[in-house]
DNA sequence: CGGCGGTACTG
DNA sequence: CAGTAC
DNA sequence: GCCG
């Protein structure tokens, strides 16, 4: 059902640094997203900033929101703006031995709130706010590093922990350490920067320091996670004296010594720890050892657990999100020309093999590659993604646009909207024009009578140049602008007036990309397109949230980053090693995000030990075996050659077969990532041609040109979809290639041909064309009346329109037809 | 709160 | 069915 | 993480 599902698909997911908001999974609707919170107006605040004296050195931190609606805290000159406390109030320092009882906060006892985005509350409904969202940190004890809320996304860290029960200290370490248990540290800070912060020549053990993404992971899973997870763990940091103890052995003893938890808590399985653990409780310290499932055992009993348990498993290991440094960004990519001349296929000389080899991912390099193209054709989510983003996005401000990618698609909508048959249709485009605000909406009803006018002044343009089909060649690869290291705050660069934010937005970007977290990294892929398309500086968050496609959290970040040049959530700029091997374990034929996280929590950095310590399924092997192989781009014209050499095969078994290589090198591109061949015969049965698939295969084998087989269709007569994925090679000083077979019955060839020629991009508009004319278009067909159930389930398949002819599906969709070598999107 | 494309093969 | 690929 |  739903409801599982997205429970296993956000096991998947890794707790955010930040993460404003939680997931929220369906049991726990008491965690209001904390973005609400923030949304929410203050009305009358007279009252808070009552403070006063009390200059304790040390205070709590009281982040929490106190009526429902406050936040928005100031933090005037940077440092501490903490609250002061209305009585005064004496500086917490709690015997060590002694748990303190819960102080009760005064009511006056908070940070000083201002408005400040004022059109905050229409955009999202404000849930109300708990005041207190759950209690999992009670008793626990934060001392933030750096110890301020100068920084917006740890004032919300601080917020968070407190709202969550978290007591955060502020003020001289030197006077609240009794007190402290955990030392949140910011991402950036090894060790020795930590005790410079606090000024200390070390630290006792009792006390643990953690990276600032362990309370946020804690309050995403409700549970005290496990400390000593990799990704909580502060670099540098000396071992412990205490020899290592066995987490089963901890859980085991910690489970049931465990301290009381509130109601809440309890049903959810939330542990709490004691505080001060130290001398009574050195082995159980706390949070160390506090394993989710303590109380999972007894689940283990109960029928449905499996879901249960594996999400708790997950939970302890999942890696913290770590920022990936450098991700080739398709949009940064320079764009490629159409010529058909293939001069020297540039393969970086030996440098980019063996760089391949050396266990970098082979994605790595693409800026390198003179000519780019797509690595994956059609699998590639990101290029998914990006298509969507863009064929959502339209004409906007075309002049600002430096030749980017999304000009092509830009254009493919723009030609669509331009087409009579669409002229009646609600092809909206955006709102009102009177503010700096650029952009289209993504899924406009209304039909303003503006548009025509706009599309014909600056769609005109496009739709003038969508008739020749190198417009976006020419394009400037950018990449050099604004990507340089430039540590300095708001380098604007040439390029455009939100360089510095975009490229931070990016980074996250393809950090929530690589931690597999599809659907966040699109939410940012869509933010940053939009952001790209305003022309002017953006500043504030509340500028920011006008934007389409930018919301609360995103437009705090995009502020963050206008005012100090990145954000905090970055510093880690450095690519952890866990990271490195994350994408080097993704970059494996065969193996996705599961199998990539759980070697990395294995430990493992290298394909070596994979080779050696992992089992793995056939394809894998080859993926492993053939690593360096797969990443490299395949010039054009070796694909041509992999394309006559199964054609001439094809031809001694049977003469009718009519083979065609699909994919990138259709559209003419000088490199592919892949080869694809299509096979089809006229007035053939899908079944016979699938026999003749497996002779083809079988001869080239023998003869030695197919080296593995990947994934093949089943035996049975697929109607359709027979296909043969496996890796090719030409000549035994050839890297193997990923090659695809294709039977398509003849008359969906022309369908085929079209979804596989791509590129996603391009297949992206064609189908959101196609369904704003109310078709479905897929590899098989383009078809009218499809019928959805409730459940999003077909009903109907709808009638097949066309299938046999690329140019009909084009005609009918009413828009010119486009030569395969005018689809790069 | 659900959707974010839709389908097929492997184990 | 989950994981992966296209 | 955003949108309808």
């Amino acid at each position: 059902m739903d409801k599982a599902s997205k429970i296993t698909f956000f096991d998947n997911l890794y707790a955010l640094h930040d993460g404003v908001t939680d997931p929220d999974e369906d049991e726990c609707a008491s965690f209001a997203p904390f973005a609400a919170a923030q949304k929410t107006p203050n009305p009358g605040q007279g009252s808070a900033s009552s403070s006063s004296n009390s200059n304790s050195n040390s205070k709590l931190w009281d982040t929490r929101p106190r009526k429902r609606n406050s936040l928005k805290l100031v933090s005037t000159q940077g440092n501490i703006v903490t609250s002061t406390p209305a009585e005064p109030r004496e500086p917490i320092t709690p015997a060590p031995a002694v748990v303190p009882s819960k102080p009760k906060l005064p009511e006056t006892f908070r940070f000083k709130y201002e408005e400040k985005t004022p059109r905050s509350s229409t955009r999202r409904n404000s849930t109300s706010t708990p005041v207190q969202k759950s209690n999992i940190f009670a008793d626990m004890y934060f001392y933030f590093i750096p110890n301020n809320i100068k920084n917006i996304t740890r004032k919300l860290k601080v917020q968070r922990a407190h709202e969550h029960g978290a007591f955060c200290i502020s003020g001289s370490f030197e006077e609240t350490q009794k007190a402290v248990t955990h030392i949140i540290a910011d991402s950036s800070f090894e060790y020795p920067d930590i005790l410079q912060a606090i000024g200390q020549k070390s630290l006792p053990d009792h006390i643990i320091i953690v990276k600032d993404n362990f309370p946020s992971d804690c309050i995403q899973f409700r549970r005290i996670l496990d400390h000593k997870q990799y990704m909580y763990l502060i670099p540098g940091r000396p071992a412990p004296k205490l020899a290592h103890i066995p987490l089963d052995a901890i859980s085991a003893s910690s489970s049931s010594s465990i301290a009381t938890a509130t109601p809440k808590s309890i049903q959810k399985e939330v542990i709490k720890q004691t505080p001060h653990n130290s001398l009574t409780n050195k082995f159980a310290t706390p949070g160390s050892v506090i394993q989710p499932h303590g109380s999972l055992d007894v689940i283990k009993a109960t029928p449905y657990p499996k879901r249960k348990r594996k999400q708790a498993t997950d939970v302890i290991t999942t890696p913290g999100p770590n920022i990936v440094k450098e991700t080739p960004l398709l949009r940064n990519r320079p764009q490629p020309r159409f010529t058909e001349i293939v001069k020297e296929t540039p393969i970086k000389g030996n440098s980019y093999y063996t760089h391949l080899a050396g266990s970098t991912p082979a994605f790595d390099d693409f800026d390198n590659l003179d000519d780019f193209d797509d690595f994956d054709d059609f699998g590639d989510p990101d290029d998914f993604n990006t298509a969507d983003t863009a064929a959502t996005t339209s004409y906007a401000a075309s002049g600002q646009l430096p030749g980017k990618h999304q000009d092509d698609l830009d254009l493919i909508i723009a030609t669509a909207k331009q087409h009579p048959f669409l002229d009646s249709e609600d092809i909206s485009e955006d709102d009102d024009r009177d503010t700096e605000d650029e952009d289209s909406h993504e899924n406009p009803r209304k039909n303003n009578p503006r548009t025509s006018e706009k599309i014909k002044t600056k769609g005109g343009l496009l739709s003038f140049q969508c008739m020749h089909p190198n417009l976006a060649g020419p394009a400037k690869p950018a990449d050099d602008v604004g990507t340089r290291e430039g540590n300095g705050g708001s380098m604007g660069t040439g390029e455009g007036p939100n360089e510095r934010i975009i490229k931070v937005l990016s980074e996250l970007e393809s950090h929530y990309t690589l931690h597999s977290d599809p659907f966040r990294a699109l939410s940012y892929r869509k933010a940053i397109s939009s952001i790209r398309r305003h022309p002017y500086p953006l500043l504030t968050a509340s500028a920011a949230l006008k934007l389409p496609s930018i919301g609360p959290s995103l437009a705090s970040k995009i502020e963050e980053i206008a005012s100090t040049g990145n954000l905090n959530q970055l510093d880690t700029t450095k690519t952890s090693s866990e990271d490195k091997a994350l994408k080097l374990f993704l970059g494996i034929y065969g193996v996705g995000p599961k199998k990539a996280r759980e070697w990395v929590l294995k430990g493992y950095t290298t394909l070596e030990e994979i080779r050696e310590k992992e089992k793995l399924t056939e394809a894998q092997k080859v993926g492993v075996e053939r690593h360096a192989d797969f990443g490299r781009r395949i010039p054009r014209e070796e694909v041509r050659e992999h394309g006559r050499v199964v054609e001439e095969v094809a031809r001694e078994i049977d003469q009718g077969l009519v083979l065609e290589v699909m994919g990138s090198y259709r559209r003419g591109v000088k490199s592919c990532g892949d080869i694809d061949i299509m096979i089809t015969k006229e007035g053939a049965e899908g079944r016979y041609i699938k026999l003749v698939l497996d002779r083809i295969v079988e001869r080239l084998t023998e003869r030695g040109f197919l080296k593995a087989a990947l994934a093949a269709s089943k035996g049975d007569d697929a109607t359709d979809g027979s296909k043969w994925y496996g890796a090719s090679q030409l000549s035994p000083d050839l890297p193997w290639r990923r090659i695809d077979f294709l039977v398509v019955p003849w008359a969906e060839r022309g369908a085929a041909l079209l979804y596989f020629t791509g590129n996603v991009i391009f297949n992206r508009s064609m189908r959101l064309l196609a369904s704003k004319k109310g078709y479905v278009l897929n590899q098989r067909g383009l078809y009218l009346d499809v019928i959805r159930g409730p459940k999003r389930q077909k009903l109907t398949e709808g009638t097949l329109v066309e299938g046999e002819s690329e140019q009909k599906i084009f005609e009918i969709l009413g828009i010119p037809y486009r030569p395969p070598e005018e689809r790069n999107a």
